[in-house]
DNA sequence: ACAAAAGTGTTTGGAGTACACCCATGA
DNA sequence: TCATGGGTGTACTCCAAACACTTTTGT
């Protein structure tokens, strides 16, 4: 229990991180095994941590995102708390808990964020002892997850809808540096759950400011290429 | 120290709670008196508590106002949590804590809920040792509050004012149940800091189907009496 | 030549905004 | 009768939505 004057073991923060191949919206999890009675049983978790004892919320979110992926400045938003008294029913999960922390732990309020990232970028997952992979947000709600982390991710994506309807310019998170408004138009229909227009939504884009054309045209596609944009975070 | 399997000391629930007095948008605070080298030292904070330990944070926030104005079904909502390891850095407010909590307390993470309210129920104020009021929340930020409520408040403002844009329904949480149009606009007008055409205004409400018109006007005006409508959730 | 996506304008309906006068009531 | 707020209609502007064809490029 040397961890005991290190780390607050009654908060925790997790990380519902975003990212989007070019198709769909997709979330990042962590692989976890836990050997059971001698069989080994594998689920998925969100990216999180119990608190530093010095630590703040939002610094805890940013270090899991950090020992996570090497990145900093990455886009995060405190959204919701949970502490139900039966988040921590499942003795698997305050086994292994018990097991990574070195410590006693009981009841446990968790403090949610969302993270929006470039899936893009060449990200070496560095998970606690296991591996970290991309998954379709369509597709958790049919896997196995720790503690009550599907509902976190369920109001993480109802809150990230929101927000991305209110502050447009954050889909520019998700997105390569450099990117066709096709690319920007199918995020935002994924995000939105409709079918936009696309000359409608070439009149929307072509009034934010922010969206700067480039000189480039994209290489490599089988049809006509698509002019590049970059987004100007000075102009938002 | 007798509470110590009762309560949890290191999550609390804080509640804004506002309301309308017919002007102004108000916010309840609770007098707290602190006895501090045999003065008194006054000063407010919002209604809140620590955590029981078998209680989901919803029940907590619920539970505080229902001690404090014996009213259930109150619309409340989580909107964010505080977690600075510098928000108990003032003794006062750590010794008051103790004292009225017998316990010991380190670091508290409180979780804030906004709480909307008629302020015209007669409603009895029972406080921990003192007296609730209601204060002007323009007025709040020249006051003396503990921990960081300023803050809480300040955020929750925020997010009252964003939540009732979306959810215009939410703004009969705050009138009598039965109101003129007047009470409405001038409600709607304070909450979004705008002055809104009062004919452009009865062309919108007219489209709201939870808004019904009665057979009543309003009494004991100085003035043509106006119309009473009342709020129908069935057709939200 | 063909497949596949890029790019480009016009019309229409609905919503928001601006604006001024008569009406009902109590004092 | 006067002071106070209640209640009403019209014109203009702007934004969102519907809708089809030509262009470019790789295979």
């Amino acid at each position: 229990m040397s961890n005991e004057n290190l780390y607050n073991p009654h908060i925790s923060v997790d990380c519902v991180v975003f990212g989007f191949d070019g198709e769909k919206l997709k979330v990042l999890l962590i692989e976890r095994s836990i050997n059971e009675q001698n069989e080994l049983y594998n689920d998925k978790k969100l990216p999180g941590s119990i608190i530093l004892n010095d630590e703040d919320l939002d610094e805890a979110a940013s270090r899991v995102l950090n020992e996570l992926t090497g990145l900093n400045n990455i886009y995060l938003s405190q959204f919701k708390s949970f502490g139900s008294p039966t988040r921590t029913a499942n003795p698997r999960d305050v086994h292994w808990l018990e097991r990574t922390t070195q410590l006693k732990i009981g009841r446990i309020v968790t403090v949610a964020y969302v993270a929006l990232i470039k899936i893009d970028r060449k990200i070496v997952f560095d998970a606690e002892d296991s591996s970290a992979n991309w998954y379709d947000v369509n597709e958790v709600n049919t896997m196995s997850l720790a503690f009550d982390h599907i509902q976190i991710i369920e109001k993480g994506l109802e809150h990230i809808r929101h927000q991305l309807d209110v502050e447009p310019h954050l889909l520019f998170e998700l997105l390569p540096k450099k990117f066709t408004i096709s690319q920007l138009r199918i995020l935002h229909d994924v995000v939105h759950q409709a079918r936009s227009d696309v000359r409608n939504f070439q009149k929307k884009v072509a009034q934010m400011p922010y969206l700067v054309m480039l000189d480039e045209v994209e290489e490599g596609v089988p049809h006509r290429a698509g002019r590049l944009y970059k987004f100007d975070k000075k102009r938002t």
